[in-house]
DNA sequence: TTTATTCGGGAACAATCATTCCCTATTATC
DNA sequence: GATAATAGGGAATGATTGTTCCCGAATAAA
């Protein structure tokens, strides 16, 4: 089932909540119609299981990718590349399932729209939390606002994803370096 | 006929491509079903009708802003500002038509991904010239890198609207404030 | 072996979708 | 003033949507 889950999240990627069909998941998930109704209420839901799939996927990836950093900057510049990384090729152009619901979905559906704003804040939190970590460890002059650089970081994250769309293509070494100003 | 597509303009903002149905359309642009198809072909015209005006009204604005600088610097801040602004509120959630474009069709609709990316990359070269303006007047340091800034400014603004659409609350002066240290 | 129960599959359903067709005013032409 | 032409409105249509219902196979219980 959570393979099945896989394949919805994939659909669900690229395509979008409304221009996925049932026969597009079906086809997707490899089930017939009338067993994806006896796993899930309705599409619906089976978007919101999707959903919480891929950010408890995604959100472990970046944490791993940050923890690789001997200090908080290092982290931080980790986790940039690692959301480089994601928004190129083919799997940026597959699209962030927390984008897409943010933006087709936010506006109309207020358990969407709060999924959404969670992730973002727990995003945004835990890279202010990297920034606190290196100013402790010195990496990271005290005088920047941590807060605000994060809330900053969030918009060059959420942003790569979009431009990722785009099939514009992103040079990660340069593109993170210029971010990295952010922390002079 | 240009203010019904201006109503057509905001339905697709806020729902999408997919989302908003004939009967949206029509309600929207106060004509009726035969009106709307004797004017344009189908659906996908209408939106590509809208998303053109939607550009140009957006471009115009934009520029507008950054024009009121005295410097390369100054109009760089300027059209930051000026995309903080229309990020919030109630523009702000009813959210940019070039990144819902982006990530709902970018991936299925080889037309609309074309205006996207030649919509990006306008931008983009904007701002890169707005840099070099910057460095020509002395307002912005030579050793700038204008087209990684340019991309990485493009993420943010693309970023804010994403951001935007989450109801997140956004402090213009102060995002503004850490995002010109990029130009440092 | 026979009977119950569960699980996946797919046909049937009503609703909604984009689109077409035709009708009625209104304007322009002669 | 009569007629042609056009523009707008809305009902009808066929396709597609999400959802429900029921069937058949496979497993477990007796």
């Amino acid at each position: 089932m959570d393979t099945a889950l896989d394949r919805a999240v994939r659909v669900f990627c690229e395509r979008g909540y409304h221009a996925t069909s049932i026969g597009d998941l079906t086809a997707a998930m490899r089930l017939a119609t009338g067993s994806v109704y006896k796993a899930f209420r309705d599409k619906h839901a089976v978007f919101l299981a999707a959903f919480e799939r891929y950010a408890a996927l995604r959100q472990e990836q970046t944490r791993s990718a940050a923890a690789q950093g001997a200090n908080g900057r290092e982290r931080l510049r980790n986790m940039l590349l690692s959301y480089v990384e994601h928004s190129q090729g083919s799997e940026g152009r597959r699209g962030c399932l927390v984008v897409g619901s943010a933006v087709e979905l936010s506006a109309v559906d207020p358990v969407v729209a709060a999924l959404v704003s969670a992730r973002l804040e727990t995003n945004e939190n835990f890279i202010a939390g990297l920034i606190r970590e290196g100013q402790a460890d010195g990496s990271i002059p005290r005088h920047v606002a941590a807060d605000d650089t994060a809330r900053l970081m969030i918009c060059i994250t959420q942003g790569l994803r979009v431009v990722g769309k785009a099939r514009l293509s992103l040079d990660g070494k340069r593109l993170v370096a210029v971010a990295m100003k952010l922390l002079a």
